[in-house]
RNA sequence: GGUCUGUUGGUGAAGCGGUUAACACAUUGCCCUCUCAAGGCAACAUUCAUGGGUUCAAAUCCCAUACAGAUCACCA
């Protein structure tokens, strides 16, 4: 019996060959230098940052070359499937602004190289895999799990290499009539790559980011399908993928280094040509006092929704994933503080190639930084975006007051160096409360420093409001009446002068202002205190004052 | 055990045979200041995992050791 009668029984109703899909999916017509990228998580589990830095490199690389970056769904693994992980990888991609240029969701397909879910092309792999068993290069194999069981305890025992290789590979060279003769029989099977390599001679494989490798040549018959669904391995879908969509680069994690050997084989079994690969290292995390790889379990902010969840503008974990990717991104970053990401110069050969770990701090202050230059009603729209999504009751009282909300965003911002508090979008509300009526009927804590006796507190508030206060003073007329009103009151309105001679004064200007903003606020660290006056008004700072006495004169 | 990769301060790192070992984040201190935030200025690796070697000269080249990570499934 020949390959190809073989390969006709396992396959009886595969009719088109290799050469009907070089056809189908001709070379792309891209200009020079174009590259051709994916990103092809699979749906066993949710989107992490190790994912997100893939996608992103992804998309840099396409963006910056007039190239093509495309999703590809790797469910072959239907057993281990997460609900719902399809339908956040889209709106995560969405989220962040990566969003492919050919894909497959939810039955409609954009692109020409598709279907771009490996399920959808198993007549395409068995295709190949036909292709493979005529020429001689793939075969049936009949071993059980509890035989593999058998020779992988074997082989540890002993001290050798585990597989199935050389007289492991039992079904290799077992001739084609007994095949088929357990075939007909029903017996289950796997197909095996047929490798023939030699596992003592080396070859070099080029990655774009660690250079020249030298490894050994695969000599593994590993299985191309599976026995189950028909559905192939990745290993095999890789091949066959990559080269029918015609990828040019391959950006995955360090963990596929080691399958290299393997790869290298199977497209030289077709006489492919191979991908260039970037394999990036993997994202860490520092647990006490160990380092190890970021969990998904263990570490929220390995997670997507950790990100969303805390509100941190989409462009900030953008710019701290490509600062991990390539460091001198930051540098790039401040001379281009509007330019999109994806103009970057990334270079592969400039990623670390050891692991980094993820620093929540230089997120935030990224984070910061970018909050701080944007508008503020652009800040109030996202943390409405965000209210809306997270917090109902913040949600409405940000809509509600809206002017306020705004308008207290706006202090000290719009100028040279304008202030940093918010690091994301759930970081606003805890330091901006106090704007809200409503949220006074909490017990309140009032935090005042050096100022002591609440009769002297009191009477601050009143002169001042009575006597000094007036609506359209601006930032100079307020703060000379509040200088005035203080040394009659026997506080310093010079700190200079208040150093000189501390035991003259009850206590200087920053104390006197420090007890108008605690009352008004609760908080003795708060934005511009005259700003804070202006959105108050008269009425509610009246109202903030009775407040005051409610809580400390009864 | 085999095969690969890596190791520069608290973190990310620059460095590619001769540098006071950049820079950013964090931390600390001072200044400025109505508080805070910001900003300014400082401090923070006598040393590049360790031990050898090559060299006039090594974080940079070579070798060994240690440690860390990845992988060795009909998972991706």
């Amino acid at each position: 019996m020949t390959n190809q009668e073989l390969a006709d029984l396992i396959f009886p109703n595969i009719t088109k060959t290799i050469l009907d899909y070089e056809e189908m999916y001709p070379k792309r017509d891209l200009k020079e230098g174009a590259k051709v990228v994916r990103f092809a998580p699979s749906p066993t589990g949710f989107m992490h940052i190790g994912n997100m830095m893939s996608a992103t490199i992804n998309y840099v690389l396409a963006k910056s070359s007039d190239g093509v970056f495309y999703l590809r769904n790797e469910d072959t693994d239907q057993s281990r499937s997460v609900d719902g992980a399809v339908e956040f990888i889209y709106h995560t991609l969405n989220h962040y602004g990566l969003n492919p240029d050919e894909y497959e969701f939810n039955g409609k397909v954009v692109g020409n190289y598709g279907p771009y879910i490996q399920s959808e092309r198993i007549e395409i792999y068995h295709t190949f895999i036909k292709h493979l068993i005529s020429i001689g290069r793939a075969y049936p194999c009949f071993l059980t799990s509890s035989e593999l069981d058998e020779i992988r305890e074997y082989q540890s025992k002993s001290k050798k290499r585990i597989g199935i290789y050389g007289r492991y590979a039992k079904f290799r060279d077992v001739s084609n009539e007994e095949k088929a003769e357990r075939i007909r029989n029903g017996e289950k099977f796997t197909i095996r790559f047929r490798s023939e390599g030699d596992f003592n001679q080396k070859f070099v494989f080029e990655d774009l980011t660690k250079g020249k490798i030298e490894m050994p040549l695969n000599d593994i018959d590993v299985p191309i399908m599976k026995s189950e669904n028909l559905l192939p391995t990745y290993h095999f879908a890789h091949v066959v993928d990559d080269h029918l969509m015609r990828t040019t680069h391959v950006v995955r994690g360090e963990e596929w280094m080691s399958s290299i050997p393997l790869h290298y084989e199977l497209f030289k079994s077709f006489g492919f040509k191979m991908p260039k690969y970037i394999h990036t290292s993997l994202i860490l995390k520092k647990d006490g006092d160990t380092i190890r790889k970021i969990s998904k379990r263990k570490d929220p902010e390995a997670l997507m929704f950790y990100y969303e969840e805390k509100g941190y503008p989409a462009l900030a974990v953008i710019d701290a994933v490509m600062t991990i990717a390539n460091s001198n991104f930051e540098e790039w970053r401040s001379n281009h503080s509007d330019a999109p990401f994806y103009e970057f110069p990334f270079s592969p050969k400039k990623m670390s190639s050891s692991g980094a770990l993820f620093d929540l701090d230089k997120l935030d202050n990224i984070s910061k930084n970018i909050i701080s230059k944007m508008k503020a009603k652009d800040v109030y729209q996202e943390y409405l975006d965000w209210a809306k999504e997270y917090d109902d009751h913040i949600y409405s009282l940000i809509s509600q007051y809206k002017e306020d909300t705004i308008a207290f965003l706006n202090i000290e911002r719009e100028v040279k160096k304008p202030r940093k508090d918010y690091e994301n979008y759930s970081s606003i509300f805890p330091k901006t409360w106090y704007l809200y009526d409503e949220e006074w009927d909490r017990d309140l804590v009032y935090d005042f420093k050096n100022i002591k006796g609440k009769e002297e507190i009191t009477s601050i508030m009143t002169e001042y409001l009575e006597h000094y206060y007036k609506e359209d003073d601006t930032e100079e007329e307020w703060f000379s009446k509040i200088k005035d009103l203080c040394s009659k009151m026997g506080y310093a309105a010079d700190m200079k002068e208040f150093k000189e001679n501390p035991g003259k004064f009850k206590g200087n200007v920053a104390d006197f202002t420090t007890a108008i903003r605690v009352v008004l606020t609760t908080s003795s660290m708060t934005p511009n205190l005259y700003d804070i006056m202006k959105i108050f008004g008269h009425d509610r700072m009246i109202k903030r004052l009775e407040k005051f006495e409610e809580k400390y004169f009864g």
